[in-house]
Order: C-alpha cells, then sequence, then structure tokens
DNA sequence: ACCTGAACACCGTTCAAGT
DNA sequence: ACCTGAACACCGTTCAAGT
C-alpha cells in the first residue's frame, strides 16, 4: 500500500530531463552531470534517457538550444519595455544578456562550447547567428535614426557583439572586479555608443 | 633484445602529461580527455598521474596556467615588437589575443571555465587577474599620452578587456562571419579606440 | 511507443606493494 | 621518490525483452 516508484514515468521524461540537468548544471556544475544519476533522479531505468536523447552530447546541445530560446525571450521582453532609442534598446539587450550570464553561467558556458566539431548541432549554429542579426538589426536602426555611424552592418555589428559578449562571460565566470558585473554596466553602454557615434560635428 | 617499454618513465612525467593532454584537447576536445588514455598513451599504469595531479581537475588547472603562461608571452613578445602609439600596443595585444584563440580554442575555452566554484585554484585566478592590470596599463599610458580619455583607469580598461576578450572567444568559436576573424581586426581596434577617444575637440 | 535489466568496455581514485 | 597492479564504485552505450 506504500507509494511505490511507478515502473513509467508519468509525465515528459524529456522535459524532465532537461529540466533535472539544468538544476544540476547550477549546483554541481557540468562536469558532475551523468545521464545515469539523472535517470536514479527521476525514478527511471538508466537507458531510458536514450529514448529522448542518443547521446549525452545530444542532451548537452538539447539543453544550450533551451538557453539560447529563453535568453530571446528575456531580449525581446526587454527590448519591448525599453525605449526606442538606439541607447535605450542597447541598454535593453545588454542588461538581458548580462543577467542572463549571471543567473546562467554554466549554461552560458555551454552555449559557446561547441568544441570545434564542424558537424555540431545546425540547430545551435542557426540559434547563434540569431544574435549577430539581432544586433545588426540594432545597428540599422541606429544608423537610420542617425545614432550610428555609417557604414556595413555586418562590420560594425561585430565588435558591439563582441563587447557584449565578452562583457558577460566576464561576468559570468567571475572574472569582473568587485561589483562590476551590474554596477559597471552604463561604462560599458556607454563605451559601445562611443564606439558607434557618428562622425562628430567638425 | 627488442626495444621493450621501460618499466619507468624516464624523463619528466608530469611535463609529459600536460603536453599530451593539450595534443588530446587540440585532436578531440576537452570531453575525451581521460587520465587513463593519457596515461596507456606515455606507457606508464594509469596510476602513475595520481604522482603528479592529485586530481583530473588539478591537471586541468594546470593546463590552464600554462594557456596563461604562454599567453602573457606572446602578448609581451607582440608588444615589444609594435610602436610606441597606444593604437600600435593595443593592435599588438589584440592581436596576441585573437591569434591565440584561433590557435588554442579548447585550451581558452577551459581557461575561462573555472566552474564557478569558488575555490578554483587561486593562482589561475591570478593569473587572469594580470590581464586586467595589462589592460589598464595600457590605458594609464595612454592617458598619459593623451590618446584616452581621463577617468579612472579600471573603469575604462573593463570594456576595453571585454571587447578584446568577447572578440577572442566568438573567433575561437567558430562564431564570427566568414573570414572576420583575422580580417575584422582593424575594424575592432578603431572600434575599441573609438571607445577610448579623448573627448574631441569642441 | 516507452521503458527495463543485463551486459560490455571504459573511467577516476585509492592503496598496499615493489624498486 | 616514483611507479605498479589490483580493487572499487561509477560511467555511457547497446540490445533483447517486456508492457
Amino acid at each position: 500500500m506504500e507509494t511505490r516508484p511507478r515502473p513509467y514515468h508519468h509525465g515528459d521524461l524529456r522535459a524532465a530531463l532537461l529540466a533535472r540537468a539544468e538544476e544540476t548544471l547550477r549546483e554541481k556544475g557540468a562536469a558532475a552531470l551523468s545521464l545515469r544519476e539523472l535517470a536514479r533522479d527521476l525514478g527511471v531505468s538508466h537507458a531510458a534517457p536514450s529514448r529522448h536523447f542518443k547521446d549525452k552530447q545530444a542532451l548537452l546541445d538539447a539543453l544550450a538550444l533551451t538557453g539560447y530560446e529563453r535568453m530571446t525571450e528575456a531580449m525581446t521582453a526587454s527590448q519591448a519595455d525599453a525605449g526606442e532609442s538606439c541607447r535605450k534598446q542597447l541598454e535593453a539587450v545588454v542588461r538581458a544578456y548580462v543577467c542572463f550570464g549571471l543567473d546562467n553561467p554554466v549554461l552560458l558556458g555551454l552555449m559557446y562550447s561547441i568544441e570545434c566539431d564542424p558537424q555540431a548541432s545546425d540547430a545551435l549554429l542557426e540559434a547563434a547567428g540569431r544574435w549577430s542579426e539581432h544586433i545588426e538589426r540594432l545597428v540599422a536602426e541606429g544608423q537610420r535614426r542617425g545614432e550610428v555611424r555609417e557604414g556595413p552592418v555586418e562590420r560594425i555589428g561585430v565588435p558591439v557583439f563582441a563587447t557584449l559578449h565578452g562583457y558577460a562571460d566576464l561576468a559570468a565566470t567571475g572574472m569582473l572586479p568587485q561589483g562590476f558585473a551590474e554596477d559597471g554596466l552604463d561604462e560599458v553602454i556607454a563605451f559601445i555608443l562611443r564606439g558607434c557615434a557618428p562622425d562628430g560635428p567638425p
């Protein structure tokens, strides 16, 4: 009559695996992630996960993908609440990116760990590619409004993206001095804007 | 009479382990690194490495440390060959950083993977801290020469460092469009300099 | 369709013992 | 001081079999 573990997992095992995996990532780091332990935690056999992810790598890829999705969500939400000016929009993007990195440092690392095998999940590379486009749209809009100097959006967008990414990554890995992570945000935005400023009046 | 594997490793096993580990990192990625395979490749017993690294993590930390050392070397060498102007010096640093990332993508990832455990090897954090100081010295020198705007070196240095790091990281993980990695270097430098430019003539 | 249970080859870590 | 060899608990992956 005691409540014994059901022989079959009741809900969506795939989603449960991803959720539990992310907890582990947050609590114990990426190195400690084990499919068998995941299965144990969820009360299924150690072979069950293979029905949903052919590989441990497949699970990690799926995990990274959810990261991209949630970050895109957060960014667009943050932009919707921001003003129209290029500065405000940029601030919204930077803030969302940095917050995401601070909240999900290990996941962020995973999202950029494409271990250099060229056959890395296409969906992942595509998701990553959308960042660049997102930034470039911002640059183009800034140009239309006269807040960003003229030039190919790609060549201006990449350095902006690099600054954004680098700052979030340094913040996530705890390599920024003291409380610079949240505190120095204005500084970074000002830095980016100076770098994007239209050729000043002579 | 045949040359049989010696029962004892002749040279410096510690150095041999690090060297072989880096090859594996480059060829098969971080996930494929195994202490037992390393020992096998070097013709020693699987327990031998533990005499030199108490842990797999200890080996990874040592590996990351060699990365910091070699990168510092490359940077100072690159700076010595460059001119005195802030632009030339900055260019030397950026070029060295990006080249290192392109040549050692997995190692660079390792160097910034401090899995968020606060007790992470002190030597590593100290080595990382030296980058910031390096950049800040550059900023200070730029200010002395009037090429960089006034202000606390730390607050100006961090965004510069973020751009530098972000660009190298994106290049290393292959997330830059086409041949932007080597090609877009000037763009990044120009971007940084604009962001550091002294308040222009009115 | 989804999961189990056993099997296989591999791993990191430890420790008494050898030289 | 440095390494071996055996032992332990754990891992990812596969596969016939169950419901």
